[in-house]
DNA sequence: TTATGTTACGTTTTT
DNA sequence: CGTAACATAA
């Protein structure tokens, strides 16, 4: 990058230069950012500026002088993703392997604190993390024990009741009484015994990694100065996203050696709903007097009209510090805007319009799909096996808290720390044992008598004969098998250990047995579970590794499209970008409209500013007029913030005549019938619609196909050999499960599944049963 | 206790 | 519509 600035100009040429040429890369405001090291410094960094580098190289220059060795420095993310990319780029700057320094998420780094001083707050080094799934399960088993009615107060309400508490770092002594409306007052109590309750499991939630280490720090001087002594330089990504609970534990922390330099922006603050605040980066400066303010505003990434888009719309945005971005490659292709018929429209047209990139030389690695909300996937899922174009959903359900992996996982819990009460419930009877409700309830009974755990109380009532012959032998078996696996753990690796348990726990057998489709997909991951413990030395390291890591959170660069919502694409940038489903309701959400008003607006704002920013050279959005919600059809509005894209740097695609005729008189009230559901819908002003467009010739995927380019290959061939099927064979296909073939056509089948139903499928992806 | 059928309910976004 | 919790029968 030419730098307009004569560098040696700010500073006498010389040696520096020479020792540090990752200096030189930089603008002036990036290497002011690098280069100010000590004392505090908010980077305000707009999207594509180089932020990342801006931290990366920071923290290689810091190693590079030898102003802190690697363990004196703390640099705090948001996701396990950001850290790893800046483990990587870092070591790509000094040329080996950052090793030691305390590089990690909030929650990671929260953790590794917590096991060293867990006595203090009442843990063992040992502890559990819940995950949302026991928390839930916990908080309901409470609220039953409390006899509170959860029909009326549902335990996931209750939930995010605690999640918030801890989120603003209010343990149950700090809560307000009748802070809640949740159980009739009753909240604070609740929380209460939820705490203690997680005391006794020897386990932490989410929340409590972050909490509770706040805690620690306040009740122990001493260990929070040992701290203070150790981190003489912290670095904070994504600052905007902080909230209270993590500004906390930052200032506390930062008042040590007062070198924290934090970056963000406070037009991608898309975590309010999770207690962020933007006002901690508007704070800044009083949190730290003297600190320096430095704003990156060079975009890198994006074309003028791409960028001219995202200001444009951004700029509605009343609360905002306000930076304007700029860039040299101001050329480029307009913003596209393309209105479709429905859902499954907008997913052959984009498709379609993949394809064409993908003719035109695009790698797919290269192209991303941004959705606001999940059940968004399902429709490009649907098509993209259909017509066989590579994809991967990027986030989505976290590896371990798939049932499969969930329960296995459970097993070498319950051999780690017998005590596990949740991990030993959800397994007793998984497989099938014989030891249901009536067994489980009265070890409970004797467990809480006993004042012990369920694992305790198993052990002694197999000695007893309070149980029925045929579940006391299976439970003793049981029990036998867990001492069994203990014994032999010290000797085994952790991924060793796994396949003895899997295999003699009977659990491999189970899904073996089970002939649903996704038994198979199940058997794989258990597979690919003991494969990823070949990487731990201890069953212990890859128990933290699972509660805090997402699988498949980092996009592989392989042949795919990426699908992903808008949350998980933060930090991301492909030359491709989709936008689909920018409706009124959809997004703009209207449960985020509903439940903060302008301030839910203003962050849905921000999401959409997100998800073009990520965008190099291209980017789509797509309105649907019409989208079945549940069962419901319901007709879409275009987005307001279409509205909001400035007219020149956008290219308007949508037929004419969607929204034409008595649709855009104001028809567009809520209806509820499907097409062709009697005569009594012909009102309806989508019927209306679709006659119109029946009269033009329209069928279904019947826009134009983009030409090919000559001289390129159709579609790249990612599929393996072809295997010819026959009608009435029985086949069997990942998703849709078994079915039988109704037709063929060249390398598409028509297949009618026993579950699914009649889909279209590419012949590669089925399997012949 | 398990298998099977029935109904209620839900979709933001995540460490 | 699809899933998960719930109710009933074997």
């Amino acid at each position: 990058m030419d730098d307009p600035f004569d560098l040696g100009a700010a500073e006498p040429a010389g040696r520096g230069e020479a020792r540090f040429p990752y200096l030189e890369t930089l603008n002036p405001p990036q290497r002011q950012a690098v280069e100010a090291l000590d004392g505090p410094v908010l980077v305000l960094a707009g999207a594509g500026t180089g932020k990342t580098r801006v931290l990366t190289t920071r923290l290689a220059h810091l190693l590079n002088l030898g102003k802190a060795r690697p363990w004196e420095v703390l640099a705090v993310t948001f996701t396990n993703k950001a850290a790893r990319e800046m483990h990587d780029r870092v070591g790509q700057l000094i040329g080996q392997a950052v090793e030691g320094v305390w590089l990690g998420t909030f929650h990671a780094i929260g953790v590794r604190i917590l096991r060293r001083h867990a006595e203090l707050v009442g843990r063992t080094s040992g502890f559990t993390i819940l995950d949302d799934d026991d928390q839930q399960r916990l908080i309901k088993q409470l609220l039953e024990a409390e006899n509170i009615d959860v029909k009326r107060w549902p335990p996931r309400a209750f939930a995010s009741v605690i999640d918030g508490w801890k989120n603003k770092g209010l343990t149950p002594a700090k809560v307000q009484e009748g802070d809640s409306g949740f159980a009739d007052g009753k909240a604070k109590a609740l929380y209460k015994l939820y705490q203690d309750r997680l005391q006794t499991l020897n386990a932490c939630d989410f929340g409590d990694l972050l909490l509770l280490t706040t805690e620690l720090f306040l009740n122990h001087p001493d260990v929070l100065a040992d701290y203070h002594r150790r981190f003489r330089y912290i670095l904070v990504d994504e600052y905007q996203d902080t909230n209270v609970a993590q500004y906390l534990w930052l200032r506390l922390l930062a008042q040590g050696a007062r070198n924290i330099c934090c970056v963000g922006d406070d037009d991608q603050s898309i975590y309010g709903w999770r207690g962020a605040e933007v006002g901690n980066i508007l704070k800044f400066e009083s949190d730290f007097p003297g600190a320096k303010v430095i704003r990156l505003e060079q975009n890198y990434r994006s074309t003028g009209p791409i960028l001219e888009a995202a200001s444009g719309l951004i700029a509605n945005n009343e609360d905002r510090l306000g930076k304007t971005l700029w860039t040299e490659v101001p050329d480029g292709e307009k913003l596209v805007v393309q209105g479709v018929w429905d859902g499954e429209e907008e997913a052959r047209q984009i498709g379609e319009e993949i394809e064409a990139l993908q003719r035109r030389g695009e790698s797919l690695s290269q192209v991303a799909i941004l959705v606001r909300a999940t059940f968004q996937m399902r429709y490009f899922e649907d098509r993209f096996i259909e017509i066989g174009l590579p994809y991967q959903i990027v986030g989505g359900v976290r590896f371990y808290q798939r049932q499969e992996i969930k329960d296995a996982t459970c097993y070498l819990q319950i051999i780690a720390q017998p005590d596990n009460d949740l991990a030993f419930e959800r397994i007793v009877n998984t497989p099938k044992r014989g030891l249901g409700d009536a067994t489980v309830q009265k070890l409970h009974q004797i467990a809480r008598t006993a004042r012990q755990s369920l694992y305790r109380a198993a052990e002694a009532i197999v000695e007893t004969e309070e149980l029925g012959p045929k579940a006391r032998g299976s439970l003793k078996r049981l029990m036998e098998d867990f001492a069994r696996w203990r014994l032999q753990a010290p000797d085994l690796s952790p991924a060793e250990l796994a396949e003895v348990v899997l295999e003699e726990s009977g659990y491999t057998e189970m899904w073996q047995r089970d002939k649903s489709p996704q038994a198979p997909a199940k058997l794989d991951n258990l597979k690919e579970m003991v494969f990823a413990m070949e990487d731990h030395e201890t069953l212990a390291s890859y128990l933290e590794h699972i509660a805090l890591v997402q699988a498949n959170d980092a996009s592989d660069s392989t042949e795919k499209v990426s699908v992903m919502t808008l949350h998980a694409a933060k930090g991301l940038e492909f030359d491709s970008v989709f936008l689909p489903g920018w409706e009124e309701e959809v997004f703009p959400n209207r449960r985020a409209l509903e439940e903060t008003g302008t301030r839910g607006l203003e962050e849905e704002r921000r999401l959409a500013y997100v998800g073009i920013t990520r965008a190099r050279r291209r980017a789509y959005v797509f309105h649907a007029a019409n989208r079945r919600v549940f069962n419901e059809w319901r007709s879409g509005i275009p987005s307001r913030f279409i509205d909001e894209l400035p007219e020149q740097a956008v290219e308007v695609r949508t037929e004419t005549g969607l929204y034409g005729g008595r649709a855009a008189a104001g028809g567009f009230g809520e209806h509820d019938q499907r097409p062709g559901q009697g005569s009594f819908v012909y009102d309806a002003p989508w019927l209306a619609a679709t006659q119109r467009l029946k009269q033009r010739g329209y069928r279904a995927g019947g826009y134009a196909r983009p030409k090919p380019i000559e001289g390129r290959a159709e579609r790249v061939e990612t599929v393996e050999a072809p295997r010819r099927f026959e009608t009435g064979e029985r086949v069997f296909h990942q998703k849709f499960g078994y079915g039988a073939v109704v037709a063929i056509d060249g390398n598409h089948l028509q297949i009618e599944f026993e579950k699914a139903g009649r889909k279209k499928v590419v012949a590669a992806f089925v399997d012949p049963a």
